[in-house]
DNA sequence: ACCTGAACACCGTTCAAGT
DNA sequence: ACCTGAACACCGTTCAAGT
């Protein structure tokens, strides 16, 4: 019974919570939310699904571990830009691109505002808003609207992700495309504005508009600076 | 048999796709996302679960019917206003006062949106925005930025409602406070901006709060006016 | 045409049993 | 201390069978 005592031997590479999150993460980004289940994590590591359960609480402190674990890593890319609305573009750009390269982070986002990804935001954007000098009163306004925002956004691209992946239009620009086909489908008297917009939807670009967001807000905060 | 015969009598009320969907919001009304099953929701009609199928073609259907239904409530009673702005405040109010009642709606948004709901939406704020009078390019970024601006402050409110029922704390004002709690104890190095924020989250007005989020939205679309 | 409810193929989570 | 994997209590969805 060679075979079976090798195969109870401790593995090298012993589990820990960094490498289950890191490879829920591998397969939150291949076949998204619906693919990561306890079964297919264990499968992957090799282990039992009750094993998993020694290192993280649940499968909501598993996906908050992920989210966690990407922001961080945008942040830290980042940086500390010198000029405050610079860094706070920066900040909302790395958001939405790490979105774009992991969608399911944009839904989990929500979820338990503790979360050291939430903060993470929350303190860059608030922090630079700090930098630039504005009542406080108006710095919080400020940091709220501008979080909302980015979530927003980051929790439309998650979805829309997620309806590309099933409707097998896998990039992002087929995918608007199909809605703007639908939308410009729609009756012109009972829905004029977003007719309009969808030709505007079919060749706009995106990420483009979500700055525009940024830079409207930005651009309110000096109104009542 | 006279029992037998008379169970499998046609009932009175037939079942219909709005009789589901009135049903199914008051389950997830009272209970939550989770309370909502096709079992419980059958039990509740007094049918079996496959039955329901007939008149909705998922859980994906029924959710989407579900928000459309709240949205276009909410959407009737704000009526169209005279002043373009105030309307668009309206709206905005609108979507938070319907998201504190029905939480649940909140998430729901975010999902396909060809949906009605999110049709409706963009519609009034955008419909609005054009009566302004600003630039074309301008309209449809401030129309990206109030929508995306909104959803966010829905999905926020949507999963701090859960987590407050999660934690027994059900009104809105005692969750928040407990936020600003745990935001309170983070390094005053690490997190500054959070520490400070969290004395404002304790007192402040959220609802005031988000609506001053849409004004300096709309602020900033004046600026490049 | 519409309804019934058992059956199927999954889930997350638990836990006695192992090393 | 950490891992294993069967077992439990659920899900959404399907579908033969009824009226």
């Amino acid at each position: 019974m060679a075979i079976r005592t090798q195969r109870t031997e401790r593995r090298a590479d012993a589990l820990s919570k960094a490498r289950i999150v890191e490879v829920a993460i591998e397969i939150l980004d291949a076949g998204g939310e619906s693919a990561l289940t306890f079964r297919s994590l264990a499968a992957r590591l090799t282990t039992g699904s009750g094993a998993i359960y020694w290192h993280v609480a649940d499968k909501n402190d598993l996906l908050g571990a992920a989210a966690d674990h990407v922001v961080a890593q945008l942040m830290a890319e980042v940086g500390c830009g010198a000029e405050p609305r610079e860094a706070i573009r920066a900040i909302a750009l790395g958001v939405f691109d790490a979105i774009d390269a992991h969608p399911w982070v944009g839904s989990q986002l929500f979820r338990e505002p503790w979360r050291p990804a939430m903060l993470q935001i929350v303190e860059g954007v608030g922090g630079r808003l700090r930098a630039l000098g504005i009542p406080d009163r108006v710095q919080f306004d400020a940091a709220s609207a501008l979080v909302h925002y980015i979530l927003g956004v980051a929790g439309q691209n998650a979805a829309n992700a997620r309806l590309a992946r099933e409707t097998d239009r896998t990039d992002r620009a087929a995918f608007l495309a199909g809605v703007a086909a639908r939308w410009a489908q729609l009756d012109p008297t009972e829905h004029p504005f977003v007719r309009q917009m969808a030709t505007q939807l079919r060749e706009h670009d995106d990420r483009k508009q979500f700055l525009a967001g940024v830079d409207l807000i930005l651009a309110g905060v000096e109104t009542v600076r």
